[in-house]
DNA sequence: GTATGTGAAGTAATTCACAGCT
DNA sequence: AGCTGTGAATTACTTCACATAC
């Protein structure tokens, strides 16, 4: 059943999860596959497997588990992976540069379509498959070529700014690595990655050395 | 109150965002600051502000706020903030070498002091601080350098055995970059983050264009 | 017998709301 | 008057458990 049942973005996440699970299995010539095996190979309880497919409809045959090609056709078609997502890319420093390197988008329909930079030097340079623009171009190419997702590869200090110019050229959805609390109208959804938070709450962990889980 | 109360691991994570906050009031001189202001220098809400503070002790003044290099000083305290974290990156590909250039490390403590490759070619190079080094030497390397914390950024397949190795070096907080469910024991943390995975995510909200939140 | 699909139960996290302090 | 600290209420998410289907 597919209608507002209201989703965890947590399920719609794990779908991807899943999603990828059932490519290697259909790879292997794996045929069928339970929730409890699906589960086990995701780190996940086989309900949530089961409930998270359950937002978008019945795959499964009772007693015999999941047809693997089956639900990764349906996921395909749910989550959007029969279209190509363009994406570009705001700063061109370390963290910029690897995500344009990163083979990892391509493969799942995620093509980097654009760069962009206010340093000088780094502009007119190539990167892989594109070529780093100044800023100020950002608003005509965005529009251009067709790009759906901003990631935001600046300092916590231009993020703001950089992601007011993102949502001027008419973006909606932005990955945003600047440790900055970005604020944006409700219409635009915004990813943080905060890879110092990440670490940094690790050494938490580690030293009240009462690990959780 | 500082005792067991279960803390959930997101208010450790914000714990982190506050302190950062109060460090740039204290940069500005701004002396005192309510829940209200830090919540929306945070995106985040007052009570969620006062609640996460609350898991640790009373910071604050009735009728004022909390003073702003006070409750800077007990966060770092709390936090782990007086020490500084040894780090270890496996894998120095194009995410790998981002990390070891990525200044939001140090300014944070988090120093990166070795860095392992299996890749011959790259063994030996030099980036930023760190001298590349075989994945043979990983054990006595991450003894010798004291490293408390793993990052994992090589290809999926790897993840696993780099995660073993880890491991039995006495590691026992991974950062993992690679989409692979790790099989660990329950006394190591991993944290994942899977950067197709939040790209996808949010590519998913476009196309439903019903945004939530 | 085996495994799905799903209400019901259980947990966890967030937000409300207000008593109490300054 | 203003703002904290915190139980209570709410909301969100996960896991249980079992009727149902193959």
């Amino acid at each position: 059943m597919s209608p507002n049942k209201k989703i965890p973005e947590g399920a719609i996440s794990r779908l991807f999860v899943y999603l990828r699970e059932l490519t290697e299995l259909t790879k292997l010539n794996i045929r069928t596959i339970s929730s409890a095996e699906l589960g086990e190979r995701t780190n996940l309880n086989d309900a949530q497997v089961r409930k998270d497919l359950g937002y978008f409809g019945q795959f499964g045959v009772s007693g015999a588990g999941y047809n693997t090609e089956e639900l990764k056709t349906a996921l395909e078609k749910i989550l959007g992976k029969d279209k190509i997502w363009n994406v570009a890319v705001v700063g061109a420093g370390h963290l910029g540069s690897a995500l344009l390197n990163y083979p990892g988008f391509k493969e799942r329909g995620l093509n980097i379509v654009a760069a962009f930079d206010a340093d000088a030097r780094k502009i007119g340079k190539r990167v892989k498959d594109v070529t780093i623009q100044s800023i100020d171009e950002l608003p005509k190419a965005i529009q251009e070529k067709k790009v759906s997702i901003g990631i935001i590869a600046v300092p916590a200090k231009d993020a703001q700014e950089v992601a007011g110019k993102l949502i001027k050229a008419g973006i909606k959805c932005i990955l945003n690595f600047a440790p900055a609390a970005l604020i944006v109208p409700e219409s635009v959804k915004v990813k943080d990655v905060d890879l110092s938070r990440e670490l940094e709450t690790l050494s938490y962990f580690w030293s009240i050395k009462r690990l959780l889980k």
